[in-house]
DNA sequence: CAGTGAGCGAGCTTCCGCTTGACTT
């Protein structure tokens, strides 16, 4: 018999209690919930008031089994799920499950990992707050009625195997109105105008950067303003200085920790939620699924202390953010590291890097602020109204930027950080050079993962444990992926005037280049159309908010979660029904216009392997043509010419030997099919309509002499390979491991053999 | 791994939010 035994949700999180409370207790966990509305049909029976049929999902059953043999055999049983609705509503299943009485189960939580705040916890239990539970269970089942309800419509009405839901629906729809607000952009340019101002007659002395109040709208206007500059005179007008000061950024949150580890580290949001995980469980970093910035009372001793010993007592400055995000639940601490004192870690390079800037974030988050200096110099021409500005900053005191500065979405920032020489009001001026440099206005940007998933916290749509998940989704269903583009060059004027002279030369720039962004697909496209016209409300930006504003009257217990339930569900399923009778299914056809020779209609459409162009129709004696559309063309905004374009492959590239070489676009790409092999082309070098024989031969040659590299052994029917994962096994088309250690080089067809053997039987035995 | 687009239809797909592993060809 035990005396007391404290569930809690995470393992990691029981074993560093369990060392606090000593031997009297002990400290198991649930691993999140236990309970879920059935997985089958729709878990809820609407007619008995929303009655939910809740089932402990298969993966869960030896979890729970070894919960309920611990609770037989403990005296006190303390349920400390995480402080929040979810949390709640573990608690009340753990109940449940566990057969315990909800008005003796003893419910604590607690806010940060201490001894002190384990202690309190135990010396205050309350009661299962039952508000609080319903509002969860309004919640799931709103998402499983929204979920389930909707998602069949679409395999009716779309295609099958698609998903719509409260959350995921949106994020595609934020996408999906980006890239339209992308098309519609039209780019339009100005020039903008810096000069290069000296401080006296000498051409050695100190320079002046500085930039013209006025843009011009175009090359002529510019060229007029140039040759004005040749002959003005520049005085000094104005000197302006402001200090300053700049504060740091609170700790992370699981959102925050995502954006800058993408921005700074280049990590996917599901990268840095692994590599997180791994910290966490090492017990390195504080959990890692939060949207608190809150600090406990003694990580904020330990980082002035840390600040103390290391920078001096002008640079510690305790602070206690408020965590302004809508709809936080607050039950964990900010992302930090567990002991402040390190520094560093062992561990991979990515556990090194992570961990870095966790510490860096929450040690610089309890730092004085930057003491800034901001200096703007205004220069008066005497034969012209514009005015150049000059500006300058100066670090008077760095604080928290010693340690740490948050990086911005923003790509291309002109931050060009000047020095200002000394100068006096009334000053005289001269130029050595003055530029108009022709400037594009840029369209709205694409979202990466992690400013997509800033946009949805801005929203209060979805939640930390949830952001990675949901962008993975988003992307398996096929609505969105994500890409890079190589962008198209653009040609910029720049006109320059030096010595009385004006030149005009040109430069050239990537316009639309783009680094893991993400990409809307056909089918998000069409299905978010699809929702847009039925099931406006459910994508509305506000339903989350909305419905959460009635899930926190629940908890309240101002408002009756079935009655809830019934409010939304009635018209929402009226609306089911009535999109379910309607005739049409959505394609997203579009009519291109006709062939020019044959006159017969051009379409493009979503067709049952994707999105397709078509010639001519069905009903007529001739059959239609179809082709697919290449990987990065998009039904809504692929043209006649290219749709055209798509019938001009596969093409054949002439016979060799009686064998006839093609060359053509597939799934993956374009391709040569030479003798029954497939050889892919070099992207970026080789066009598939424009390729010749000659440079196919190459192709080909060129892919088998790196085959050649890949095989290390060949015993015939077994060969071993330089694989992706290292050297591998393969078989009748079935590949194999190597055991650790082995030397791929002197492997006999006799060990082959061996390894084989041993793999098969234990793949029967599992 | 690189094509496919006739039509019928059985049986399947699906949500969000808590938690970790198991598994990488």
């Amino acid at each position: 018999m035990i005396e007391n035994l404290v569930i809690v949700e995470s393992p990691a999180k029981a074993k560093t209690i369990e060392k606090f409370l000593g031997k009297d207790f002990r400290v198991i966990s649930s691993f999140g919930h236990i309970r879920d509305l059935a997985k089958k049909n729709l878990g809820i029976n609407i007619g008995k008031d929303f009655e939910p049929d809740y089932e402990i999902p298969k993966e869960k059953v030896k979890v729970v089994n070894e919960l309920r043999k611990a609770a037989s055999e403990a005296k006190n049983i303390w349920i400390a799920s995480d402080e929040d609705r979810e949390g709640e509503a573990i608690a009340w299943h753990l109940a449940g499950v566990l057969k315990l009485d909800l008005d003796t189960t003893k419910r604590i939580v607690f806010h940060e990992i201490t001894k002190d705040a384990i202690s309190t916890a135990i010396e205050n239990p309350r009661r299962i707050d039952m508000n609080l539970v319903n509002s969860q269970q309004a919640r799931r089942i709103l998402d499983r009625l929204v979920g389930f309800e909707i998602s069949p419509v679409l395999w009716k009405k779309v295609q099958p195997a698609l998903s719509a839901g409260r959350v995921q629906s949106v994020a595609v729809k934020l996408i999906v109105e980006r890239e339209r607000e992308i098309f519609s952009f039209k780019a339009e340019s100005s020039y903008r105008v810096t000069a290069v101002f000296r401080i006296d007659t000498n051409t050695a002395s100190a320079v002046l950067r500085a930039e013209a109040s006025k843009r011009f709208p175009d090359e002529k206007e510019a060229h007029k303003f140039l040759e004005l500059c040749s002959y003005a005179g520049y005085t000094v007008s104005g000197i302006t200085v402001k200090p300053g000061t700049r504060s740091p950024a609170p700790p992370f949150t699981t959102s925050t920790l995502q954006q800058e580890a993408f921005r700074k580290l280049g990590f996917s949001v599901a990268q840095t939620m692994t590599v997180a995980q791994k910290l966490y469980e090492a017990g390195k970093i504080t959990y890692m699924r939060t949207d608190s910035t809150n600090l406990s009372k003694l990580a904020l001793a330990k980082s002035r202390e840390v600040i103390m010993s290391e920078f001096g007592e002008k640079y510690s400055k305790t602070r206690q953010f408020k965590t302004k995000t809508a709809g936080a639940q607050e039950a964990h601490e900010a992302i930090r590291p567990a002991y402040l004192d390190n520094s560093t870690i062992t561990g991979n390079q990515n556990e090194k890097k992570l961990y870095d800037l966790i510490w860096k974030r929450t040690i610089a988050s309890q730092m004085a602020d930057a003491q800034v200096e901001k200096t703007t110099i205004s220069i008066d021409m005497n034969n012209s109204p514009v005015i150049f500005n000059a500006t300058g900053e100066v670090i008077k005191f760095d604080g928290f930027l010693k340690v740490y500065m948050e990086s911005s979405d923003q790509e291309n920032a002109d931050d060009e950080k000047a020095v200002i020489p000394p100068v006096k009001k009334g000053m005289p001026l001269y130029y050595n050079s003055i530029t108009a440099s022709q400037k594009y206005t840029s369209p709205p940007p694409r979202y990466t993962e992690a400013s997509l998933v800033k946009k949805l916290e801005e929203l209060g749509i979805g939640r930390p444990s949830t952001y990675a998940p949901t962008i993975s989704t988003i992307q398996n269903r096929g609505y969105v992926s994500r890409e890079d583009r190589p962008g198209e060059k653009r040609s910029l004027k720049i006109l320059s005037l030096e010595k009385g002279k004006v030149t005009s030369t040109s430069k050239s720039e990537l316009a639309g280049k783009e680094k893991s962004k993400l990409f809307p697909q056909d089918i998000g496209m069409i299905v978010n159309d699809f929702l847009m016209e039925n099931f406006s409300v459910i994508v509305d930006y506000n339903f989350t908010a909305e419905v959460e504003e009635q899930f926190d009257e629940i908890a309240l217990g101002k408002l009756k979660w079935t009655g809830m339930l019934h409010n939304f569900y009635v018209p929402f399923h009226t609306t089911v029904e009535k999109t379910l009778e309607k005739k049409d299914r959505k394609t997203g056809v579009r009519v291109l216009g006709n062939h020019p020779e044959t006159g017969e209609p051009v379409t493009v459409r979503m067709g049952r392997f994707g999105p397709v162009a078509q010639i001519g129709n069905t009903d007529n004696d001739n059959k239609p043509r179809f082709a697919s559309l290449a990987k990065n063309q998009l039904l809504e905004t692929i043209t006649l010419e290219e749709a055209l374009n798509l019938f001009r492959l596969p093409r054949s590239l002439g016979k060799n030997d009686s064998d006839e070489m093609v060359v053509g676009i597939g799934k993956f790409g374009p391709y040569i099919r030479f003798k029954g092999k497939f050889f892919s082309l070099k992207k970026g070098v080789d066009d598939p309509y424009t390729l010749t024989m000659e440079r196919a031969f190459e192709i080909i040659n060129e892919k088998n002499e790196d085959d050649k590299k890949k095989v290390i052994s060949d015993f015939g029917d077994i060969r071993v390979l330089n694989g992706r994962y290292g050297p591998y096994l393969t078989k009748d088309k079935q590949n194999y491991r190597l055991p650790k250690g082995t030397d791929a080089e002197k492997l006999t067809k006799e060990d082959c053999n061996k390894i084989i053997e041993k793999n098969d039987k234990s793949k029967k035995s599992s």
